[in-house]
DNA sequence: AAATAAATATACAGACCTGTATATATTACA
DNA sequence: TGTAATATATACAGGTCTGTATATTTATTT
Protein backbone atom coordinates (compact mmCIF):
# COMPACT_ATOMS: atom_id res chain seq x y z
CA UNK A 1 0.00 0.00 0.00
CA UNK A 2 1.56 3.27 -1.54
CA UNK A 3 2.22 6.38 1.56
CA UNK A 4 0.05 8.67 -0.20
CA UNK A 5 -2.92 6.55 -0.83
CA UNK A 6 -2.84 5.70 2.79
CA UNK A 7 -2.50 9.45 3.21
CA UNK A 8 -5.74 10.12 0.76
CA UNK A 9 -7.65 7.37 2.72
CA UNK A 10 -7.09 8.64 6.20
CA UNK A 11 -7.92 12.62 5.09
CA UNK A 12 -11.00 11.31 2.97
CA UNK A 13 -11.83 9.41 6.39
CA UNK A 14 -11.50 12.47 8.93
CA UNK A 15 -12.78 14.77 6.21
CA UNK A 16 -15.97 12.84 5.52
CA UNK A 17 -16.66 12.64 8.65
CA UNK A 18 -16.47 16.10 9.88
CA UNK A 19 -17.68 17.80 6.53
CA UNK A 20 -20.23 15.28 5.25
CA UNK A 21 -19.28 12.95 2.30
CA UNK A 22 -21.39 14.79 -0.65
CA UNK A 23 -19.66 18.26 0.90
CA UNK A 24 -16.11 16.80 0.88
CA UNK A 25 -15.33 17.11 -2.90
CA UNK A 26 -12.10 15.34 -4.00
CA UNK A 27 -10.86 19.09 -4.74
CA UNK A 28 -10.93 19.82 -0.81
CA UNK A 29 -9.44 16.06 -0.20
CA UNK A 30 -6.28 16.55 -2.46
CA UNK A 31 -5.35 19.53 -1.29
CA UNK A 32 -6.13 18.57 2.79
CA UNK A 33 -3.56 15.43 1.97
CA UNK A 34 -0.93 17.76 0.16
CA UNK A 35 -1.52 15.97 -3.27
CA UNK A 36 -3.12 16.37 -6.80
CA UNK A 37 -6.33 14.80 -7.98
CA UNK A 38 -4.26 13.13 -11.05
CA UNK A 39 -2.98 10.69 -7.86
CA UNK A 40 -5.95 10.66 -6.19
CA UNK A 41 -7.54 9.32 -9.75
CA UNK A 42 -4.64 7.38 -9.95
CA UNK A 43 -5.20 5.04 -6.44
CA UNK A 44 -9.07 5.40 -6.98
CA UNK A 45 -11.10 4.83 -10.15
CA UNK A 46 -13.86 7.31 -8.93
CA UNK A 47 -15.05 9.15 -5.77
CA UNK A 48 -17.88 6.37 -5.39
CA UNK A 49 -14.31 3.94 -5.43
CA UNK A 50 -12.53 5.94 -2.42
CA UNK A 51 -16.17 6.20 -0.61
CA UNK A 52 -16.07 2.44 -0.44
CA UNK A 53 -12.61 1.82 0.35
CA UNK A 54 -13.21 4.47 3.40
CA UNK A 55 -16.08 2.79 4.57
CA UNK A 56 -13.84 -0.55 4.16
CA UNK A 57 -10.63 0.36 6.14
CA UNK A 58 -12.80 2.50 8.78
CA UNK A 59 -14.81 -0.83 10.29
CA UNK A 60 -11.66 -3.51 9.84
CA UNK A 61 -10.23 -0.77 11.92
CA UNK A 62 -12.77 -0.66 14.50
CA UNK A 63 -13.03 -4.55 13.91
CA UNK A 64 -9.34 -5.27 14.73
CA UNK A 65 -8.67 -2.91 17.49
CA UNK A 66 -12.26 -4.40 19.34
CA UNK A 67 -10.93 -8.08 18.77
CA UNK A 68 -7.63 -7.48 20.10
CA UNK A 69 -9.42 -5.64 23.30
CA UNK A 70 -11.86 -8.62 23.23
CA UNK A 71 -8.73 -10.67 23.60
CA UNK A 72 -6.35 -9.42 25.65
CA UNK A 73 -8.48 -9.26 28.82
CA UNK A 74 -10.26 -12.43 29.33
CA UNK A 75 -10.89 -15.80 27.38
CA UNK A 76 -13.83 -16.56 28.59
CA UNK A 77 -17.03 -15.91 26.57
CA UNK A 78 -19.70 -14.75 29.33
CA UNK A 79 -16.93 -11.71 30.06
CA UNK A 80 -16.33 -10.93 26.40
CA UNK A 81 -20.51 -10.49 26.05
CA UNK A 82 -20.07 -8.18 29.15
CA UNK A 83 -16.90 -6.16 28.51
CA UNK A 84 -18.47 -5.68 24.80
CA UNK A 85 -19.63 -1.76 25.93
CA UNK A 86 -16.88 -1.15 28.07
CA UNK A 87 -14.66 -1.06 25.20
CA UNK A 88 -16.89 0.72 22.90
CA UNK A 89 -17.16 3.58 25.32
CA UNK A 90 -13.64 3.63 25.57
CA UNK A 91 -13.63 3.44 21.75
CA UNK A 92 -16.41 6.64 21.77
CA UNK A 93 -14.94 8.18 24.19
CA UNK A 94 -11.92 8.53 22.70
CA UNK A 95 -10.26 11.56 21.19
CA UNK A 96 -9.74 10.07 17.97
CA UNK A 97 -13.09 9.06 17.44
CA UNK A 98 -15.49 10.86 14.49
CA UNK A 99 -18.39 8.46 14.23
CA UNK A 100 -19.18 5.01 12.54
CA UNK A 101 -19.03 5.59 8.67
CA UNK A 102 -21.79 3.48 7.65
CA UNK A 103 -24.29 5.07 9.88
CA UNK A 104 -23.48 8.24 8.11
CA UNK A 105 -22.81 6.65 4.75
CA UNK A 106 -26.69 4.86 5.42
CA UNK A 107 -27.91 8.46 5.67
CA UNK A 108 -26.40 10.32 2.74
CA UNK A 109 -26.99 7.50 0.39
CA UNK A 110 -30.76 6.21 1.46
CA UNK A 111 -31.18 4.47 -1.89
CA UNK A 112 -31.14 0.90 -1.26
CA UNK A 113 -29.85 0.21 -4.72
CA UNK A 114 -26.80 2.56 -4.16
CA UNK A 115 -23.39 0.84 -3.42
CA UNK A 116 -22.45 2.91 -1.04
CA UNK A 117 -25.59 2.10 0.76
CA UNK A 118 -25.41 -1.48 -0.31
CA UNK A 119 -21.94 -1.82 1.74
CA UNK A 120 -23.03 0.03 4.94
CA UNK A 121 -26.19 -1.60 5.77
CA UNK A 122 -23.84 -5.10 4.99
CA UNK A 123 -21.14 -3.50 7.11
CA UNK A 124 -24.41 -3.09 10.16
CA UNK A 125 -24.97 -6.76 9.42
CA UNK A 126 -21.73 -7.98 9.99
CA UNK A 127 -21.60 -6.27 13.03
CA UNK A 128 -24.91 -7.87 14.56
CA UNK A 129 -23.47 -11.22 13.58
CA UNK A 130 -20.54 -10.30 15.74
CA UNK A 131 -22.27 -9.56 18.71
CA UNK A 132 -24.44 -12.32 17.85
CA UNK A 133 -21.34 -14.76 17.89
CA UNK A 134 -20.33 -13.23 21.18
CA UNK A 135 -23.66 -14.28 22.37
CA UNK A 136 -23.95 -17.62 21.11
CA UNK A 137 -20.48 -18.31 22.82
CA UNK A 138 -21.56 -17.28 26.03
CA UNK A 139 -24.62 -19.76 25.69
CA UNK A 140 -26.87 -17.22 25.41
CA UNK A 141 -30.38 -18.67 24.23
CA UNK A 142 -31.92 -16.16 21.75
CA UNK A 143 -28.50 -14.39 20.65
CA UNK A 144 -29.75 -12.72 17.08
CA UNK A 145 -32.36 -10.78 19.05
CA UNK A 146 -29.97 -9.54 22.34
CA UNK A 147 -27.28 -9.20 19.27
CA UNK A 148 -30.08 -6.93 18.11
CA UNK A 149 -31.08 -4.56 20.60
CA UNK A 150 -27.23 -4.57 21.93
CA UNK A 151 -26.86 -3.48 17.97
CA UNK A 152 -29.54 -0.93 18.85
CA UNK A 153 -28.34 0.87 21.53
CA UNK A 154 -24.69 1.28 19.86
CA UNK A 155 -26.14 3.06 17.03
CA UNK A 156 -28.19 4.73 19.03
CA UNK A 157 -25.06 5.46 21.03
CA UNK A 158 -23.02 6.68 18.13
CA UNK A 159 -25.99 8.51 16.91
CA UNK A 160 -26.18 10.94 20.38
CA UNK A 161 -22.78 11.40 20.05
CA UNK A 162 -22.79 12.63 16.76
CA UNK A 163 -25.70 14.91 17.74
CA UNK A 164 -23.65 16.28 20.40
CA UNK A 165 -20.01 15.44 21.48
CA UNK A 166 -19.33 14.20 25.12
CA UNK A 167 -23.88 13.52 25.37
CA UNK A 168 -22.38 10.49 27.96
CA UNK A 169 -25.15 8.91 26.11
CA UNK A 170 -22.75 5.96 25.92
CA UNK A 171 -22.68 5.24 30.08
CA UNK A 172 -26.26 4.63 30.03
CA UNK A 173 -25.99 2.45 26.91
CA UNK A 174 -23.82 0.23 28.73
CA UNK A 175 -26.37 0.44 31.68
CA UNK A 176 -28.62 -0.56 29.56
CA UNK A 177 -26.52 -3.08 27.84
CA UNK A 178 -26.24 -5.18 31.19
CA UNK A 179 -29.67 -5.61 32.44
CA UNK A 180 -30.43 -6.83 28.49
CA UNK A 181 -27.60 -9.49 28.82
CA UNK A 182 -28.11 -10.20 32.19
CA UNK A 183 -31.72 -10.93 31.19
CA UNK A 184 -30.58 -13.15 28.13
CA UNK A 185 -28.23 -15.15 30.23
CA UNK A 186 -31.23 -15.94 32.91
CA UNK A 187 -33.51 -17.08 30.37
CA UNK B 1 -50.74 28.31 4.59
CA UNK B 2 -50.70 28.51 1.17
CA UNK B 3 -51.69 24.99 -0.98
CA UNK B 4 -48.89 25.55 -2.73
CA UNK B 5 -46.10 26.04 0.03
CA UNK B 6 -47.56 23.00 1.71
CA UNK B 7 -46.96 20.82 -1.18
CA UNK B 8 -43.34 22.21 -1.43
CA UNK B 9 -42.87 21.25 1.92
CA UNK B 10 -44.43 17.58 1.35
CA UNK B 11 -42.61 16.92 -1.91
CA UNK B 12 -39.73 17.96 -0.45
CA UNK B 13 -39.83 15.68 3.01
CA UNK B 14 -40.32 12.73 0.68
CA UNK B 15 -37.73 13.44 -1.44
CA UNK B 16 -35.21 14.59 1.04
CA UNK B 17 -35.22 11.32 2.69
CA UNK B 18 -35.71 8.94 -0.40
CA UNK B 19 -32.43 10.49 -2.17
CA UNK B 20 -31.14 12.60 0.49
CA UNK B 21 -31.00 16.34 1.36
CA UNK B 22 -27.96 17.56 -0.73
CA UNK B 23 -28.71 15.21 -3.45
CA UNK B 24 -32.10 16.85 -4.15
CA UNK B 25 -32.37 19.96 -5.94
CA UNK B 26 -34.37 22.81 -5.58
CA UNK B 27 -35.17 21.91 -9.61
CA UNK B 28 -35.81 18.46 -8.32
CA UNK B 29 -38.24 19.43 -5.61
CA UNK B 30 -40.32 22.06 -7.74
CA UNK B 31 -40.47 19.68 -10.81
CA UNK B 32 -41.96 16.92 -8.87
CA UNK B 33 -43.86 19.70 -6.98
CA UNK B 34 -45.36 20.95 -9.74
CA UNK B 35 -44.13 24.35 -9.40
CA UNK B 36 -41.49 26.91 -10.41
CA UNK B 37 -38.41 27.75 -8.37
CA UNK B 38 -39.42 31.61 -8.53
CA UNK B 39 -42.88 30.26 -6.08
CA UNK B 40 -40.13 28.32 -4.03
CA UNK B 41 -38.64 31.13 -3.28
CA UNK B 42 -41.49 33.51 -2.64
CA UNK B 43 -42.12 31.20 0.02
CA UNK B 44 -38.97 30.08 2.11
CA UNK B 45 -35.96 32.36 1.26
CA UNK B 46 -32.99 29.74 0.60
CA UNK B 47 -32.72 26.24 0.54
CA UNK B 48 -31.57 26.24 3.83
CA UNK B 49 -35.18 27.21 5.17
CA UNK B 50 -36.67 25.22 3.58
CA UNK B 51 -34.80 22.50 5.03
CA UNK B 52 -35.56 23.83 8.40
CA UNK B 53 -39.13 24.29 7.76
CA UNK B 54 -39.22 20.11 6.75
CA UNK B 55 -37.06 19.37 9.53
CA UNK B 56 -39.48 21.48 12.07
CA UNK B 57 -43.13 20.40 10.24
CA UNK B 58 -42.12 16.58 9.95
CA UNK B 59 -41.21 16.69 14.03
CA UNK B 60 -44.24 18.63 14.97
CA UNK B 61 -46.57 16.11 13.01
CA UNK B 62 -44.80 12.69 14.68
CA UNK B 63 -45.00 14.25 17.67
CA UNK B 64 -49.06 15.16 17.23
CA UNK B 65 -49.61 11.83 16.43
CA UNK B 66 -47.91 9.99 19.31
CA UNK B 67 -49.43 12.68 21.85
CA UNK B 68 -53.06 11.79 20.50
CA UNK B 69 -52.64 8.27 20.42
CA UNK B 70 -50.88 8.33 23.86
CA UNK B 71 -54.24 10.33 25.40
CA UNK B 72 -56.61 8.58 23.27
CA UNK B 73 -56.51 4.91 24.79
CA UNK B 74 -55.29 5.44 28.70
CA UNK B 75 -54.85 8.71 30.98
CA UNK B 76 -52.89 6.00 33.74
CA UNK B 77 -49.21 7.46 33.10
CA UNK B 78 -47.62 4.02 34.28
CA UNK B 79 -49.83 2.58 30.91
CA UNK B 80 -48.75 5.55 28.67
CA UNK B 81 -44.54 5.21 28.84
CA UNK B 82 -45.18 1.44 28.30
CA UNK B 83 -47.39 2.22 25.44
CA UNK B 84 -45.34 4.32 23.59
CA UNK B 85 -43.00 1.85 21.72
CA UNK B 86 -46.25 0.06 20.76
CA UNK B 87 -47.17 3.28 18.98
CA UNK B 88 -43.93 3.97 17.70
CA UNK B 89 -43.31 0.51 16.74
CA UNK B 90 -47.01 1.29 14.99
CA UNK B 91 -45.52 4.20 13.35
CA UNK B 92 -42.23 3.08 11.59
CA UNK B 93 -44.18 -0.04 10.53
CA UNK B 94 -47.45 2.51 8.46
CA UNK B 95 -46.26 2.50 4.76
CA UNK B 96 -46.05 6.04 5.16
CA UNK B 97 -43.05 6.04 7.77
CA UNK B 98 -39.77 7.54 6.17
CA UNK B 99 -37.45 7.64 8.24
CA UNK B 100 -36.69 10.25 11.45
CA UNK B 101 -35.72 14.14 9.92
CA UNK B 102 -33.40 14.90 12.31
CA UNK B 103 -31.34 11.82 12.22
CA UNK B 104 -30.32 12.11 8.55
CA UNK B 105 -29.96 15.70 9.03
CA UNK B 106 -27.51 15.56 11.55
CA UNK B 107 -25.67 13.07 9.12
CA UNK B 108 -25.53 14.88 6.49
CA UNK B 109 -24.83 18.60 8.54
CA UNK B 110 -22.13 17.06 10.97
CA UNK B 111 -20.94 20.50 12.04
CA UNK B 112 -22.00 21.94 14.84
CA UNK B 113 -22.28 25.14 14.40
CA UNK B 114 -24.45 24.25 10.89
CA UNK B 115 -28.01 25.89 11.80
CA UNK B 116 -29.53 22.55 10.45
CA UNK B 117 -27.72 20.65 13.00
CA UNK B 118 -28.61 22.57 15.74
CA UNK B 119 -32.34 22.16 14.73
CA UNK B 120 -31.70 18.18 14.66
CA UNK B 121 -29.46 18.29 17.47
CA UNK B 122 -32.65 20.34 19.47
CA UNK B 123 -35.18 17.82 18.04
CA UNK B 124 -33.08 15.29 19.54
CA UNK B 125 -32.98 16.71 22.81
CA UNK B 126 -36.76 17.47 22.86
CA UNK B 127 -37.90 14.27 22.20
CA UNK B 128 -35.73 12.80 25.01
CA UNK B 129 -37.17 15.46 27.15
CA UNK B 130 -41.10 14.10 25.88
CA UNK B 131 -39.78 10.44 27.08
CA UNK B 132 -38.67 11.72 30.50
CA UNK B 133 -41.64 13.64 31.44
CA UNK B 134 -43.49 10.14 30.39
CA UNK B 135 -41.05 8.35 32.93
CA UNK B 136 -41.30 11.23 35.34
CA UNK B 137 -45.22 11.03 35.39
CA UNK B 138 -44.98 7.11 36.10
CA UNK B 139 -43.08 8.04 39.15
CA UNK B 140 -39.62 6.53 37.83
CA UNK B 141 -37.10 7.59 39.51
CA UNK B 142 -33.99 8.11 37.50
CA UNK B 143 -36.89 9.30 34.80
CA UNK B 144 -33.63 10.79 32.53
CA UNK B 145 -31.64 7.85 32.61
CA UNK B 146 -34.39 5.70 31.21
CA UNK B 147 -35.58 8.16 28.85
CA UNK B 148 -31.86 8.03 27.21
CA UNK B 149 -31.84 4.71 27.24
CA UNK B 150 -35.59 4.29 25.51
CA UNK B 151 -34.32 7.33 23.08
CA UNK B 152 -31.17 4.88 22.18
CA UNK B 153 -33.59 2.14 21.34
CA UNK B 154 -35.59 4.17 19.42
CA UNK B 155 -32.67 6.18 17.21
CA UNK B 156 -30.85 3.03 16.83
CA UNK B 157 -34.48 1.42 16.21
CA UNK B 158 -34.89 4.04 13.16
CA UNK B 159 -31.38 3.81 11.71
CA UNK B 160 -32.05 0.10 11.41
CA UNK B 161 -35.04 0.43 9.51
CA UNK B 162 -33.39 3.09 7.44
CA UNK B 163 -30.53 0.93 6.40
CA UNK B 164 -32.71 -2.30 5.35
CA UNK B 165 -36.84 -1.46 6.04
CA UNK B 166 -38.35 -3.84 6.96
CA UNK B 167 -35.73 -5.25 9.77
CA UNK B 168 -37.93 -6.13 12.57
CA UNK B 169 -35.82 -3.94 14.51
CA UNK B 170 -38.60 -2.40 16.53
CA UNK B 171 -40.05 -5.65 17.76
CA UNK B 172 -37.04 -6.15 19.50
CA UNK B 173 -36.83 -2.72 20.64
CA UNK B 174 -40.09 -3.25 21.82
CA UNK B 175 -38.71 -5.90 23.98
CA UNK B 176 -36.15 -4.27 25.40
CA UNK B 177 -37.86 -0.74 26.04
CA UNK B 178 -40.68 -3.41 28.23
CA UNK B 179 -37.56 -5.16 30.51
CA UNK B 180 -36.09 -1.51 30.80
CA UNK B 181 -38.76 0.05 32.22
CA UNK B 182 -40.17 -2.49 34.37
CA UNK B 183 -36.18 -2.77 36.09
CA UNK B 184 -36.47 1.30 36.63
CA UNK B 185 -39.79 1.29 37.92
CA UNK B 186 -38.95 -1.40 40.76
CA UNK B 187 -36.05 0.53 41.45
C1' DA C 1 24.30 9.09 -16.01
C1' DA C 2 20.31 7.28 -18.58
C1' DA C 3 15.90 5.37 -18.53
C1' DT C 4 11.82 4.38 -16.26
C1' DA C 5 8.30 5.28 -12.95
C1' DA C 6 5.79 8.32 -9.89
C1' DA C 7 3.96 12.60 -8.67
C1' DT C 8 2.85 17.41 -9.70
C1' DA C 9 0.97 21.60 -11.95
C1' DT C 10 -2.50 23.45 -14.55
C1' DA C 11 -6.25 23.84 -17.39
C1' DC C 12 -10.59 22.56 -18.85
C1' DA C 13 -14.97 20.09 -20.41
C1' DG C 14 -19.48 19.11 -19.07
C1' DA C 15 -22.70 18.69 -15.63
C1' DC C 16 -25.19 20.34 -11.79
C1' DC C 17 -26.12 23.65 -8.18
C1' DT C 18 -28.44 27.97 -5.90
C1' DG C 19 -30.53 32.10 -6.49
C1' DT C 20 -32.28 35.97 -9.47
C1' DA C 21 -34.01 38.76 -13.44
C1' DT C 22 -37.46 39.44 -16.81
C1' DA C 23 -41.54 38.68 -19.09
C1' DT C 24 -45.88 36.32 -19.59
C1' DA C 25 -50.01 34.05 -18.10
C1' DT C 26 -53.50 33.01 -14.81
C1' DT C 27 -56.44 33.78 -11.00
C1' DA C 28 -59.16 36.65 -7.56
C1' DC C 29 -61.51 40.47 -6.47
C1' DA C 30 -63.86 44.97 -6.70
C1' DT D 1 -64.69 44.36 -16.77
C1' DG D 2 -60.58 46.26 -15.05
C1' DT D 3 -57.02 45.87 -11.49
C1' DA D 4 -54.05 43.60 -8.45
C1' DA D 5 -52.08 39.57 -6.79
C1' DT D 6 -50.35 35.08 -7.77
C1' DA D 7 -48.09 31.73 -10.45
C1' DT D 8 -45.50 30.33 -14.56
C1' DA D 9 -41.94 30.13 -18.21
C1' DT D 10 -37.42 30.82 -19.40
C1' DA D 11 -32.96 32.23 -19.25
C1' DC D 12 -28.82 33.06 -17.00
C1' DA D 13 -25.01 34.49 -13.76
C1' DG D 14 -21.70 32.63 -10.80
C1' DG D 15 -20.25 28.90 -8.34
C1' DT D 16 -18.99 23.96 -7.43
C1' DC D 17 -18.56 19.36 -8.74
C1' DT D 18 -16.28 15.06 -11.04
C1' DG D 19 -13.18 13.39 -14.10
C1' DT D 20 -9.60 13.94 -17.84
C1' DA D 21 -5.91 15.82 -20.90
C1' DT D 22 -1.35 17.66 -21.33
C1' DA D 23 2.98 18.91 -19.91
C1' DT D 24 6.51 19.22 -16.42
C1' DT D 25 9.06 17.83 -12.47
C1' DT D 26 10.84 14.68 -9.09
C1' DA D 27 12.31 10.05 -7.56
C1' DT D 28 13.92 5.44 -8.40
C1' DT D 29 16.51 1.99 -10.54
C1' DT D 30 19.77 0.00 -13.62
Amino acid sequence: MSALKDKILETATDLFHTRGINSTGVDTIVAVAGTTKMTLYKYFGSKEDLILEVLQKSQQDFQSWLNEKLNSTSKKPNDKIQQLFDYIEEWVNSPAFIGVGFIKASAEFPNEENPIHQLSSQQSREFRQFISKLAKDASIKDADGLALQLSLLFEGSVQAEQMKRGSGAIKYAKKAAKILIDGAIKS
